[in-house]
DNA sequence: GATGAATGAGGCTTCATTCAT
DNA sequence: AATGAATGAAGCCTCATTCAT
């Protein structure tokens, strides 16, 4: 089955009677397109709605306020993004059926970029708009402190037993690779724009090969002159 | 000498000897923390009026334009922060004086940290507006492709002979430590908000593990039980 | 069929059946009222908005901008005025059907001053801002540059090989008829105000007079004591 | 002796002792210059006071209001223009001296040209500025009404009786003659802002000839072929 | 007398939001 | 349900004028 948008997501969930909600859907397709290009604070209420082909009244009636627009695609996005993925470390990522950390840490990056390429202009919207806004960060936080966290906790303790991660403190690591991995993201599709087709396969190991193992040469001495 | 902020610095050179142009900093000041909590679009000039106790006019006396006060901020921000950076990389934190790239990389993190704690507001600034303003993106690389280029890049291979570092390709080692950096100061000092002291030595030395060694175990096996 | 003011065509060229769009009109009679009272840059958007009636906003739904807004009656008054004229002077006032220059030039006079009048306040804007702006003046030659130079051109060259009109050259008429014409028009119209009905012939043939023969006395000598 | 500039009469008249009056005369003639040449209510007081090189609130000494700089320079110039030119009539340039209307008027031009070339930019400050002030026009209005007119009316009446002018109205007379004659300075020095030399006599022979005969040919019939 | 820093009223313009149709 | 005309608050900026030095 074809990885369905988030997009289709949020508006189904709010109107499977779905009568006339198409403009609905219009609507929120132009303004995630233009706050993606422009940014929420340069687009303009008239321009979502000339771009959406309908009238300025009409966005108002479904969503009240241009900021409740915005919240209408970033709030999903983040509960999917975040608790998914606790899901999803539960169920299509369980770090229990992985022998490795190396492993694990592969397909949750894979899982992950996937969505976020999946929804790339939400991606974008929310990390520019994650600097200004305290409610942005909180509701980030939120998502996060529960089974999220745990997951991947264990994850790490389990892992640092089997003698394949270091003696690193889980809070560090918790803090470093999301790190890591958020601003290899940001990089990639906000500051470099690249046009991110599905072969990156060798972007993702060099990732993990960083993450794993630094850039220190640990097999061997200087190049032999 | 005394670390001295860059606002002073900003300041000073605009008038040395000038007698009252104490409004000029009292606007600077105000504008600095208001663009850093707010972000520049958020800000109305009124308000930064209000703040620093002047009259609205005041600042465009001084100013000219809401937009190069804010460039009256970065621009020397980021000249300080980078070619200086180039200049240090040969002065002060040559790569030739360090034996191993570690040290070097510790030199040059505490050198640029240092740096962005005492100008941690502008530091907010210029990366809140980094995603949204095309000609910041110009600025920070018209002040990156010189010396500072070179050097690093003299520096990597260097360290790649003596056999420290492993054989990842110059080019990606330059996309992935500034990532990693950038991202590790934006998250400390942006979106988590900590109130740093320079007492930071702990943290500088996982960053930098983590950055050489990654997170995998190197000296051996599992925790014997 | 009647003479229709300019300000109705303005108006009804951009919205054919228009509803509500009598604001729209309100603005543009406000800002003729003014403008030719007071100048276009003494005064302000928000006088004409309370002179019509509306919100200030209101003007720049419509004209996007007060220098718009001023195009939008000095254009086509422009055009009106001036290429009408040389279309006039082959249809209406053609030349060719006139067996003397006289009367050529009062038929011509005649056309345009009903034109002024009718627009007598549009025409204020125009001599008022013609002497600070190059762009009236650009747009004033660029429509005179066509038939109507060389109509008149032709005209003059035939009547003075009739032998009706004095060895002068063209250039020198071009220069001396419209500059009297002009002269007299501003003159009446807008230092002394006159409050002009359309019963002017008297004035009319005076000016015509003065034209064709200035002011000597031609016929015979001194009176007669 | 060289003509002397209205300038120094303006300044020379307001401070006989002149204890450091220059700098008033430099701001007078820095306004000058920078009204005729980009308008009155173009032009800054910041502007004036920069390129007369003093401080801005020296303006304001010297003369209280922007707008009394600008009557500073228009009344002693309107007085100088008309009520001398009443003066000029009896004394200069009287007709009683002269045997023709034609020779009267060619030397009352020639008089009030050389005043107005010599005073060329306060010429230009006086017509853009006299569409727009009704106390301009008063100014005008109030220096015409006097001898002036009478001695006008004088000479009109001499040379009617004499034979040489047309059996016009005097009233008729006075407002086209100043019409054509202000209609053609307006054009020569504003409009087409022609360099000005005084090498005039062509231009204004062709003039005095069409205020005399107009544009008929009354020497003959039609060319022959 | 002279300065120029400081002011604040007022100008043009944008845009989220409302509401009659 | 949908429209889009209308609003008016708020933003940035200019500039004549004042006043402490």
């Amino acid at each position: 089955m074809l990885p369905r948008s988030l997009l289709d997501t949020i508006i189904s969930e709010k109107m499977l009677a779905n009568k006339g909600a198409l403009k609905q859907q219009k609507i929120l397709e132009a303004a995630i397109t233009l706050f993606a290009e422009k940014g929420y604070g340069n687009t303009s209420t008239s321009e979502i709605a000339k771009s959406a082909g309908v009238a300025e009244g009409t966005i108002f009636r479904y969503y009240g306020t241009k900021e409740k627009l915005l919240f209408s695609m970033i709030t999903p996005f983040i509960k999917k993004l975040i608790p998914t993925a606790a899901k999803d470390l539960l169920e299509e990522v369980n770090p229990q059926s992985f022998e490795t950390f190396e492993n694990f840490l592969r397909a949750f990056i894979n899982n992950r970029m996937k969505f976020v390429i999946e929804n790339k202009e939400i991606f974008q919207i929310l990390v520019k708009e994650f600097l200004y806004r305290e409610d942005f960060r909180q509701e980030v936080m939120n998502n996060i402190h529960t089974d999220f966290f745990n997951s991947f906790n264990n994850a790490l303790s389990k892992f640092k037993e089997s003698g394949e991660i270091a003696c690193i403190p889980n809070e560090t690591l918790m803090r470093i690779i999301p790190t890591v991995l958020i601003g290899y993201f940001t990089t990639r599709f906000i500051v470099l724009r690249e046009n991110v087709d599905i072969n990156n396969e060798e972007e993702v190991n060099i990732l993990i090969g960083f993450i794993m193992n630094g850039i220190v040469n640990h097999r061997g001495q200087a190049k032999q002159p």
